[in-house]
DNA sequence: GCGGTGCTTCGCTGAAGAACGAAGCATGGA
DNA sequence: TCCATGCTTCGTTCTTCAGCGAAGCACCGC
């Protein structure tokens, strides 16, 4: 029959246990170095030399050399939400790390997903600006409403930028923890990246997992009501 | 690190070639029996049942004896889900056969999605929804709005039924030939089975490629030039 | 009952590929 | 210029697992 496209030889990729960590830890939407992915794979640096360049030609991850550190990152968002699929189906599956890691709740309350918030804040901000009347259906996916062009303006977000990008400014991605989507495409990635800069989440030295700060405790949940409610609100 | 679900696991599982064949072969919705299964992958029956008992313990298949057959099938739509992102993965990064199957081009117009419309076909009936007014964003996806469930309850769909069932009646699944999202869900289901009883589109024998018979020919365009504008049509 | 069919279990073979040590090749800093 | 660091290439070992034939088991129709 053999016919559509093949999918064994992406499964096959990601079916390597030390690609599949590389893979996971690439989630988080950082630029590691080779070195880093082997410690991440638990592997010696020649192994994880041989996984990346398997990666790298089956067109899952990109490289970018810096002086004598190669940097590699998930290829594009496509790649991002296919392995967001696996990780829900995974997840459903029952194929958990027998003891869930340290991070583990953090994880589920937030984490970066590619370049965007995911977790029970990404979906609170999802349903708010839902709510809040900011995003609409559209033809091929989801939109950003006019109000919700003024809306993302208020908090900082350039959205003339995000017109102009070749990217589509809104997507959803199915949140594995949560079962439900959240924002995500070049909106999801500036809020992210705004929440960032305001210092409401903070990163960890390593992996995906978010900390919510003081900062964030404090201003985030009257940010949500008031996106819900469809207020504007002005964030320097 | 060790962190979230293990992708590995699943992987390697669609990451064989017999494997994945089989898998493909199943998003036709349709229960296979194992020999039918051995014979699209290629394989002998031992080879075949050893794959499907891989399968059906990592939890993408569900088995059923009757009488001496075993009639598999996907595990449910949350596998369906992951596999085609994952069809379109390979898609966008060029894993596709050297030489197109004779029916690619059908299936670009109209397949099944494991239980829905999917290709040009399936695009066309979810932007014709869409733009009449019959679906709306809701908090966990996509929803019938009130128009909705009257321009599908004139179309011969049991909308009562939908609302009931524990099944979210829409979901959007990413249309791996078109780049953009298809109608799924108890929704997406019961128009398929709708245009099929009605005798408009007709499934081939084996692969996932559907034949838009004449009468569908006849009909289908006005259908959706109808729903697009926002008409409830009645079909006997 | 008895053969025929569909599927599974068993035992074996062969090939793919993951892993590492050692050596080689760049780059950057002293 | 030299050394240290980061990565890759090479050659080898070893495990894993797909694949099949033969035999065994379950179910159906006769």
């Amino acid at each position: 029959m053999r016919t559509g496209p093949d999918i064994a030889r992406i499964g096959a990729l990601i079916g390597d246990p030390a690609r599949a960590a590389m893979l996971t830890a690439l989630m988080s939407g950082r630029a590691l170095t080779a070195s880093e992915l082997a410690r991440v794979a638990g592997i010696q640096a020649p192994t994880a030399s041989a996984h990346l360049a398997k990666l790298a030609e089956g067109g899952l991850i990109a490289a970018e050399k810096q002086g004598r550190h190669r940097y590699v990152r998930l290829a594009g968002p496509e790649v991002a939400e296919a392995l967001e699929a696996l990780l829900g189906l995974a997840q459903a599956r029952g194929h958990v790390p027998v003891r869930p890691g340290p991070h583990d709740a953090e994880m589920r309350r937030a984490r970066v997903c590619y370049d965007h918030l995911a977790g029970e804040l990404g979906i609170a901000l999802y349903r708010a600006l839902h709510a809040g009347g900011a995003l609409a259906l559209a033809s091929d996916g989801v939109d950003l409403t006019d109000h919700g062009h003024g809306v993302l303006g208020g908090l900082g977000v350039d959205t003339h930028a995000l017109v102009r990008a070749r990217r589509p400014a809104c997507r959803t991605c199915l949140d594995w923890s949560e079962r439900t989507h959240h924002l995500a495409g070049g909106a999801g990635a500036a809020l992210l990246e705004r929440f960032h800069t305001l210092g409401w989440l903070k990163r960890r030295d390593t992996g995906r997992a978010l900390r919510v700060t003081v900062e964030g405790e404090r201003h985030m949940p009257a940010l949500l009501q008031a996106l819900g409610q469809g207020e504007v609100t002005r964030l320097a």
